[in-house]
DNA sequence: CCAAAAGTGTTTATAATACACCCATGC
DNA sequence: GCATGGGTGTATTATAAACACTTTTGG
């Protein structure tokens, strides 16, 4: 084997809808290089371990926050030659969709993590504003035609959070009444509940789970 | 930085469609491991080198053909611990979409390497198997939605060529009437020539140039 | 003239949009 | 009752599929 070696590191783009507000998980960097700056949290990947499995450790071990039973997928590498200071270093971006989640704690090589706004980003470290662009945009694709939407809700919510959701992420509006049709007559989307919602003004909604369908036939947005 | 160093390769899923045929470009291998068996195009990204770069570079050396001008994009990495007998190796791998080539001549590290179709794929060597499959399902899936189908195609290409793109890539069969309203009412798919094809029986075809458009609304193909 | 492939027009089916309307709850 | 959000029905419009038909070449 030919001696070119690399180091090889995760890193996740870790995207959410909070009080209606499309946003992601950045760290302040504890260590150099970039120490003091925002990033994408991650971190190298251990010796016998595999991406998917270092990715869930290095968000837990850097925000507190635990991807069990949340969607996680595999987004792109990225290897410049000089995409790291300290040498040649590939790193596998990640993508990663969740509910509204407890806020992050500070955690080893991290002074501190929070979540921030998509419209409003601040510069990142090392090439993760690119990453992050990468992230979102896959992210907004696949809303598009997967049944994806889903994974940012709790597991229950009403056809009006979802709907939410598609608004936050787009910057769009759309009709309560057509989009309650397109994704209750989508089959597999949606698993009713026998629950309804009791809070708020109205007339109460009824509660859905998570359904086993994954592509959606007709896109959920046209141009 | 962390001690945890892999090797890190490029592996290609080199597309076509020739006679009609949806295919592959496969290697016969010339060293170990797997020596001797069919993989796909790759090797050891070097030193400085930028993963798109190696991947044009593995794939000249090892089969005379070049990806100048036509279509490469990265796919996916792989990276299980124990993909490679020789120890910790993560490959990146890459898809090209590219017209009827010439016939590849053998290289480096390869005894040989031909055209495989689609339909009727041999074991390959490492996860070499599985690699394909993403390539595969991320080139019929891109055909729906994209204007991709036309890297199949020669530099000037009729509106039947085009069509017999999707034909091969999907099995399908499409009305030649209806396609040739769509293609050629989709802005910026294709750039109309003066010239028209002289050969073949029946009325002469126009010559067209892949457009600069990419995306494709509505898509080419309903479930 | 005939066969073959290119290209156009028109009808029909289907699906998306717009929006009027009714339902169920809190206050 | 009335405001508020949930949910259904329906007319209109846009789009896709089916297919009859004309065009232009070679033999």
């Amino acid at each position: 084997m030919r001696g070119n070696l690399f180091a090889v590191a995760v890193d996740l783009v870790v995207l959410t809808v909070r009080q209606g507000v499309f946003s992601t998980l950045l760290v302040r960097r504890g260590i150099p290089p970039f120490e003091g700056e925002l990033a994408l949290p991650g971190g190298f990947v251990l010796p016998h371990e595999d991406l998917l499995d270092a990715a869930t450790r290095e968000l837990s071990e850097e925000t507190g926050l635990s991807l069990r039973g949340h969607h996680l997928e595999q987004l792109a590498s990225y290897a410049a030659p000089d995409r790291d200071p300290r040498g040649r270093v590939l790193s596998v971006g990640h993508l990663a969709l969740v509910p509204d989640l407890p806020e992050p704690q500070a955690g080893s090589d991290a002074a501190g993590s929070a979540w921030h706004p998509i419209a409003e980003l601040p510069a990142l470290a090392f090439d993760h504003t690119r990453i992050l662009a990468d992230g979102v945009e896959r992210a907004r694709a696949k809303l598009e035609y997967t049944t994806l939407a889903a994974t940012f809700c709790p597991q229950t919510f009403t056809v009006s959070q979802l709907r939410e959701v598609y608004e936050a992420v787009w910057g769009t509006t759309l009709d309560p009444r057509n989009f309650q049709r397109k994704v209750t007559s989508t089959p597999g989307f949606l698993l009713p509940t026998a629950r309804t919602t009791s809070s708020g003004r109205g007339r109460p909604a009824q509660l859905f789970r998570r359904g086993n369908a994954t592509s959606l036939h007709p896109p959920m947005l046209r141009d």
